[in-house]
DNA sequence: TACCGTCCTTGACCCACATCAATTGTTGAT
DNA sequence: ATCAACAATTGATGTGGGTCAAGGACGGTA
């Protein structure tokens, strides 16, 4: 249930910036450090938390990527998200101590393990902290809103080029290439997450192929025109 | 720009339940109290916050409907939400110091005005109170997972069955009917919503009439069968 | 090197919903 | 009471993306 698990620090976490507030004092910097209790291995294919489950922790991820997806009685699931280095997940627990998606790593992960009665407690004291808490889940709620407005009002290319994207977009911010990037998921799984069949994904990044936008063997994929990606995203092109 | 104003309480709000922590002592209510400066009075077709502005206090709706909608540079927008008495709005703002929507009153509302700092001051000090916000963001994370389900794998029947359900369901909470209910929005803001035309919304409400589940008169909906309304949400019925 | 399972691509066909258009019902202002 | 503006319904037609099906590419394993 719970293999590999690893004591270590925030204090000199290269990732810091992305998952702490900055501009803490030494003393609170350490404060923070004995709240991730434990890190956490997962392998690729391996879920971190599963809808259900009871909800204790939010996790910090170290290293790898992960999709969390919400399923119906009826078997249907949606993937609501994506998670790289640095994001935050396990928001979804709060309300009902109990977690509703499932989060699995899409290859082998390493997780920050911040218990939330511990971040609770921690943040009435850190003020700074206390909002950056806030900001999280604010941004989250942004994202979706985001993901609603691409589900609701996009087409097929619209959805695909927003998501490449954003995609290269956190990845840079991460220290990769502006241009290049290789997807961790299959085209199944970006259909779902974007409303569309995995075909259609597949025949939408060969037109863009077509179109001399991007390059794609298999799960790399060079963006040739960033460009022309930004005009399809809003290009509002109902046509008729 | 800040029309009529009135000074009240929370302790002898009759939506306080749904709003407030529960279990408070009179120490605690009294001081969260403090929170609401003010109440706010929204005309119908009025905004009570707008994309771009800046953020400094959530509301409270007191009475009265709401919906927010974010939208694109070329024009098109989505309404990611309608919120009635006792829930909460402008958690969106939190993330950057500035809205990211637009909370649009759909008839004439009153808002409790709490400012966010305020807020968070007390939540540092109030335990339920800090753990009540967490729960507060932490719903809206998980409402939107539903509605990302909805657009990204739902036939046009089962939205307007699964919005028809989660409206009723909300204002039976409120003490009104588990099977009548008032429409505060077109049919085109349903539609936008549901990721569906307005023809489209109007179309399945006429399918569902034809079919005995409903009675629409305008606005006016009687749900008649409300565990058909059920089947049809996870009917699965891609076809054979 | 061969085999297998998984993932991806591509083509042919079809349908749910969008689009376009005409009409009617409702509301509110004068 | 009349009119204008808006909201809702309904029909005819079109199309974007779903569905079904076949084959190809790749990675892991023996």
């Amino acid at each position: 249930m719970n293999p590999l698990t690893i004591k270590v620090a925030c204090s000199n976490c290269n990732l810091r910036e992305l998952c702490m507030p900055v501009g803490l004092s030494d003393d609170q910097l350490q404060r923070i450090d004995d709240i991730v209790a434990v890190r956490r291995k997962i392998k690729r294919g391996g879920t971190l938390f599963r809808n259900g489950e009871t909800f204790t922790s939010l996790y910090a991820i170290r290293t790898g990527f992960f999709k969390t997806c919400v399923a119906t009685e009826d078997g249907r699931d949606q993937v609501t998200g994506f998670q790289m280095a640095g994001e935050i997940i396990g928001l979804d627990g709060i309300v009902n101590d109990h977690h509703t998606c499932d989060a699995v790593a899409l290859e082998d992960a390493e997780v920050c393990v911040m218990p939330f009665d511990r971040i609770e407690e921690l943040s009435r004291e850190v003020t700074a902290l206390q909002h950056h808490v806030h900001k999280i889940m604010s941004r989250e709620i942004v994202r979706e809103h985001g993901v609603m407005l691409l589900l609701g009002s996009m087409r097929a290319e619209e959805r695909l080029a927003a998501f490449l994207l954003n995609l290269v977009q956190r990845l840079h911010a991460r220290g990769f290439s502006q241009s290049e990037l290789v997807l961790r998921m299959t085209r199944e799984e970006i259909g779902s997450y974007l409303g569309l069949k995995l075909e259609t994904v597949s025949r939408t990044f060969s037109k863009f192929v077509e179109e001399g936008i991007v390059e794609v063997k298999q799960r790399h994929v060079r963006i040739l025109e960033t460009d022309a990606l930004k005009r399809i995203v809003n290009s509002q092109q109902p046509c008729h």
